[in-house]
RNA sequence: GGCGCGGUAACAAAGCGGUUAUGUAGGGGCCUGCAAAGCCUUUUAGGCCGGUUCGACUCCGGCCCGCGCCUCCA
């Protein structure tokens, strides 16, 4: 039984989506204006991950991510370049996608964009004036009156007299209440406008998810998702207009993902802390490396980035794969094996990936042990059932072989090695050296290749595998 | 100030009222021509102070420390 932590409640819940076998989820995206930070990615995985997970546990899963293409920031940098809005979002939209396939995050079912949503959001501004929860301001901007809706503040257990208290928003004359938000927004002469019953503008950031989630998933869904620091105030505005409009409830389950720190601090723009996942790709043997960092903790945790801890995320994917190296396919075992008993409570308890990787860290002991038996058939049905259960966190996904080409780049630029033709053959060099018992060549041939980053491995069977550090 | 999260061994990171988490790193062993890899084994734990209990890292209370949100932010 799947148990998710449900943030409005604040615990752990049996999962019963709202229509049987079906759930329908959404997770807010990014505002397009820069390239995707490690925050934003592990965003992206923990979300893939749940999404796989559900699909994996027998659900038809819509899953819905959000790109906001209009707001402030993106209309200040798109005059710093000089650059047309569309022409900007545009090309961040295109990097976003390139670095989530890198990662093997798959793509959403729907990726709605804020602008195409123009018309549903009009309507559900004027159905909030209508029921009273939103009013046109002396300034010409369309407000939300969060008076107005007796619950504001449960999602992120706040209280309205408290958050007046230490309001440090300024208080502008035409708002009724300090914490009104803003719905609709009378545009600046210069920015993109669009036509509205209130005059031209364009909408406040908080009502598009509102808008796009209930045009592509109903007025009452499964799960919303996104990062921690979206609790407050975006989702809990979400809230108020979402049933402030609907007058029932929004989402049955909402859920939030920790935050990537960099020395003990959230990993953010303001503070210049923080790396593109472009910057740190090009350290990496491969995108793989940073998707197993980002799964070995618990989604809800901080999670501390360092260099150092990539590289034991390097090490720990180098020993999965050395364990499927060299196994021929096979059959998984059949039934629901211990193994996978273990990953799938691991997971059913509320997506505990750090205990799902352990799991698949232990059957790589097993087939490792197998595999030294002799038991060669059973390691390789292990592999397969290894292989089923990684995929569900979308590691140790490629070949082994091709793993052990990849080279680990040094400060920057890749690693100048011999090429793969080159290395087999001096190994055919030495193998012949060996043979003759002349091991003095034998081993100056293998401390050649180690200089260049080349490990060899004689098996057992006289043949030597070798793989690049 | 309000609300919330966390402090686990060398580095990360989980579960759990009593039994090996797991990976990396270190020691020892097996294997190997020697290695590497693998396997076995092993050293370093649970911020501090109380309480509950036969027994607490695990529950309760207090304290200390760190972090986050309360303002745009994944």
């Amino acid at each position: 039984m799947l148990r998710i932590h449900n943030s409005l409640t604040g615990q752990a819940e049996p999962f019963e989506p709202l229509v049987p076998g079906q759930v329908r989820m959404y997770v807010c995206g990014i505002t397009v204006y820069d390239y995707l930070h490690l925050g934003h990615m592990r965003m992206f995985v923990v979300f893939d991950v749940v999404r796989r997970y559900l699909r994996h546990a027998g659900y038809a899963v819509t899953f819905v991510r959000n790109i906001t293409d209009i707001d402030d920031k993106i209309i200040r940098r798109a005059a710093q370049n000089g650059e047309p809005i569309g022409e900007l979002t545009a090309r961040y939209i295109a990097a976003m996608d390139a670095d989530a396939a890198r990662l093997g995050v798959e793509r959403p079912d729907i990726e709605p964009r804020a602008t195409d949503y123009v018309p549903q959001i009009l309507a559900l501004i004027a159905r909030l004036i209508e029921r009273g929860h939103a009013y046109v301001a002396a300034s010409g901007d369309v407000l939300y009156s969060v008076a107005s809706f007796p619950a504001y503040g449960r999602l992120s257990g706040k209280r309205l007299a408290d958050l007046r208290a230490g309001a440090r928003v300024e208080v502008e004359e035409s708002k009724r209440d300090p914490l009104d938000f803003v719905l609709w927004k009378r545009s600046k002469p210069g920015e993109p406008t669009w036509e509205s019953p209130w005059g031209a503008g364009r909408p406040g950031w908080h009502i598009e998810c509102s808008a796009m989630s209930t045009a592509l998933l109903g007025e009452y869904f499964d799960i919303h998702g996104g990062g921690m620091d979206l609790k407050f105030p975006h989702h809990e505005n979400e809230i108020a207009q979402s049933c402030g409009a609907s007058g029932h409830p929004f989402v049955k389950l909402w859920m939030h993902n920790g935050f990537v720190n960099v020395d003990d601090e959230k990993m953010s723009k303001s503070l210049g802390n923080f790396f593109t996942v472009r910057d740190i790709l090009p350290r990496l043997r491969h995108p793989e490396v940073l998707r197993y960092f980002l799964v070995g903790s618990h989604y809800r945790g901080p999670i501390h980035y360092a260099l150092l801890q990539l590289e034991q995320a390097d090490a720990a994917l180098d020993r999965l794969y050395t364990a499927l190296r060299d196994l021929p396919l096979a059959a998984p075992p059949a039934g629901r094996s211990i193994y996978r008993q273990r990953f799938e409570a691991a997971m059913d308890d509320d997506f505990n990936t750090a205990e799902a990787v352990a799991v698949l860290q232990t059957l790589a002991r097993e087939i490792n042990t197998l595999r030294a038996a002799g038991k060669l058939p059973q390691a390789a049905a292990w592999a397969a059932e290894f292989r089923a259960l990684a995929g569900l966190l979308g590691i140790a996904q490629l070949d082994p072989g091709e793993w052990f080409r990849l080279s680990l780049p040094g400060e920057g630029a890749p690693l100048a090695g011999p090429s793969d033709a080159q290395v087999e053959e001096k190994i055919r060099a030495r193998l012949a050296a060996r043979k003759a018992k002349d091991f003095a060549a034998s081993d100056r041939l293998r401390e050649e290749l180690a200089a260049q980053g080349v490990l060899l491995e004689d098996q057992p069977g006289g043949l030597t595998t070798w793989r690049r550090k």
